[in-house]
Parts: structure tokens; sequence; C-alpha cells
DNA sequence: TTAACATTGTGAAATAATTAACATTTTCCT
DNA sequence: AGGAAAATGTTAATTATTTCACAATGTTAA
């Protein structure tokens, strides 16, 4: 089970909001088109994913929502669930803040981090600020494995040494600047800019 | 020239900012190795991409740095420039005017949007609030073509129906719902709960 | 009861993206 | 001058991902 590719892995997390949706509704079981049409995708594309996670559905009822939603926590969740950090409480941090806020049990946004002094203390959506450069002693205190970047990029670097040196294991990286961390330590770098320039590039050429 | 690939298309992106980076350092020539330094990527693909684009270093020297900056703008931008819009000033919003504000020539954000009447006539990085129900008037006045949806979810899709009724050509989406415009509309999706939920499995799985 | 249909599951083919391998060329050193 | 070293440019191989095509099978309707 452990050899998922990584589109699969991003689907199956999409999937199962899908399905949360579905199941809030609730449907009881869904036809891979379904799926499909929600996310825009092809149903073959559905389907080999499911199986991948080795699911199998019911020949014409489709797949049982709740059973899909369960084994897709086992496979992509902790069962002890993860602890995240964000760092940089600029506007960016905050979306981030507001879209977990209660969401995940599995992962927990449980510190955020920050220079400026005057957001030092103060609370972000029930989540304390500490100083940046408490980061070390507080990512081992709260356990924290994954930080979030969200600082202006001429800081990137320098904020993700102290991260990979406070010991967290992976890494989401917001900033316009690609950083470099150990093999050791996972890393998905998302650049808003770039996306935008590639958008602009295929609406010009039709 | 048409046919780059798409993850080329997002590098070559990332290139010229790294580019523009030590071109203001007062560097001339640069080596494809050090590009992919820099990106932590391969040096054979950063020479592929460039070869893709159709332009030549200098053995032994590197790559002009001028002028690949400038040919990949030939690439990627539009002469004339594209008008982008960004429809939910929230957090996220605003961390996107921020980016922008000032930075790109042939991008620009001409107006926000949003429902929430108090922030309706207001400005945001110098942008002008307008009311959501007045955005078809206004993106045909402004011509802008790009829409960069930063809405909750559930608006998501009405949203998304009136952008493309006001005929935008390319949407950015940044909220977690998947949304369906036709195809002659260029859509981009991106999801911070899927990237982050990422992380998390491949943090466990080593 | 049986034929038509709708759906899953999956091997094989196709497409997309990356990496390896190496010929070529310039520069530098002796 | 000639050989070693360091780059680029590119074909070919590899790997990753998606799509096709279709067998299998339960369901519905006549």
């Amino acid at each position: 089970m452990k050899n998922l590719p990584h589109k699969t892995i991003e689907r199956l997390s999409q999937y199962r909001r899908a399905l949360l949706l579905c199941h809030a509704k609730g449907m009881t079981y869904i036809y891979s088109h379904e799926i499909a049409k929600i996310q825009h995708i092809t149903a073959v594309q559905v389907r080999r994913d499911i199986m991948l996670i080795g699911y199998t559905g019911t020949l014409r009822k489709g797949y049982n929502i709740k059973e899909l939603i369960d084994l897709i926590g086992q496979i992509i969740d902790s069962e002890e669930g993860i602890n995240v950090c964000i760092v940089g409480i600029g506007n960016l941090g905050r979306a981030i803040t507001n879209y977990f806020s209660g969401k995940r049990t599995k992962l927990s946004i449980v510190a955020v981090f920050d220079v400026d002094k005057g957001k030092v203390g103060k609370k972000y959506h029930g989540i304390e600020c500490f100083d940046v450069a408490d980061m070390a002693k507080v990512i081992k205190k709260e356990k924290i494995e994954i930080a979030i970047m969200t600082v202006p990029g001429e800081d990137a670097p320098m904020i993700s040494d102290m991260l990979v040196k406070a010991g967290i294991t992976g890494m989401l990286n917001y900033t316009p600047k690609p950083v470099n961390v150990p093999k050791e330590v996972y890393l998905e770098e998302y650049d808003m800019i770039t996306s935008l320039e590639k958008v602009a590039f295929f609406v010009k050429t039709h």
C-alpha cells in the first residue's frame, strides 16, 4: 500500500472531502462517474485510484461512501494525529488558520510563529502566536512535525533552516522562494505567482 | 513554440524570478547547474527546458541572464498585458493582492470583488473593491481576462458561473471546491488542504 | 427467462515528464 | 600544441500518469 502515486494521494484527499459532503447529505452509495463529475476528472481515473487502495465497490450500486471515507482515512491519516505550525501570521497565514480551524481532527495547527513582537502572545483562531526565536523550543514541546511557511520570501531560507534544525519532518513552503532541505524532510512548494503566470500563458495560447 | 509542457511553463516562470534576482545582483551569466541548485531540480531539466524554448547558451560561460529573462518574457507574457481580478477579498485575497502589488507589469490586478457591502468601495493596495453584483459590468469595462477566486467554498460554483458568463477566459480557483467551467476557459485549481494532507502522508511513510 | 444495460475492475496502450548518456565544443593548463 | 576539464545540447531510455478497451457481472424490463 506504500507505493501510491503522488497524484493519487492528492486525489484521495479530494475524494474524501467530496464524499464527506455526500455523506452529510445522507447519500450512502456513489458511482465512480459521480465522483468524477465533482472533481472533473474521468471515471476511469477514479476507479483506478480506488483500485490502488484496494477497495472494491458493488456492481451497479457503486461505492459505499462511509466505507470509502474510512478507508481513505486509514491510508492518508496518521492514527495518532500530526501537529502542525504556521510560521508567519500575515494574511496568508491567517487564511490557512481559518481554513483549518476545527476541521481536521488528525491534523492540528497547534502553534503559529511570527517575528513581529506585536503579534507574539496574541491568539489567532484560538492558536497562540510565539516568537520565531522560540521556535525550536515550542516545536519540541508541542511535538510539531509539519511546518507551513508563510513568511516573506527573503526570510524563507533562514526560517527553513531553523525549522529543519528544530526537527520538523515535513514542510509546506508558500513563499515565492524555493528552499533547500535535507532529504529526510519532505518538502512541498507552491507558488501563486507561478500559477497565475501559467494561467496567463494558457489563456494566451487558447 | 506552442506545445511546451505544462511543467516547463511552471518552471520558466520560476527561472525568470530567480534570474531577475541574479540580474539585480549584477550577474550576467549563469550555468544550468546554478539555476538547478536554486530551484532544487537537476541541471539536465534546466537545460532541457531552455532547449525547448529555443535558446542556446554559450559553452563554458552558460546562459546570458538578460537574454534569457527577455526570452522567457516573450514566451509566457502577453505583449499587451492581461488584466486580472480577485473575487473575495478575505485574508487569502489580500495576501495575493500584496504579493502582486506593483510586481508584474504584464499581469495587473485591476479590480477586486466582494459581497460584503462594508468592503465595497474601499481600496486594497490601491485597487478598488466592487460589489459582486456588478462583476459582469466591471469585467467588461476593465477588459479583465483572468479571475482568481478566493471566496468561501460554498460560493465557488455560483461565482464561477458568474465569471464565465461575464466572459473571463482563465480562472484560478483557490477554494476547496472544484468548479466546472466550459472548455474554452482555462482552469487551474489549487487546494491547500490537499497539499497539507499530502505532506502529512509522505511524512508518515518516511 | 432472457436480453439489454450499466457498472466495476483491470491489463495494455498511450501520453507526459524526467533522467541518463554522451557527442561536441570551448577554455585552461602544461 | 595537445590533453584534461567543464559546459551545453540532444537523443534515447526510463519512469510516471492517464486513458483505452473490454471482460465480468449484477439489475432491470420485457
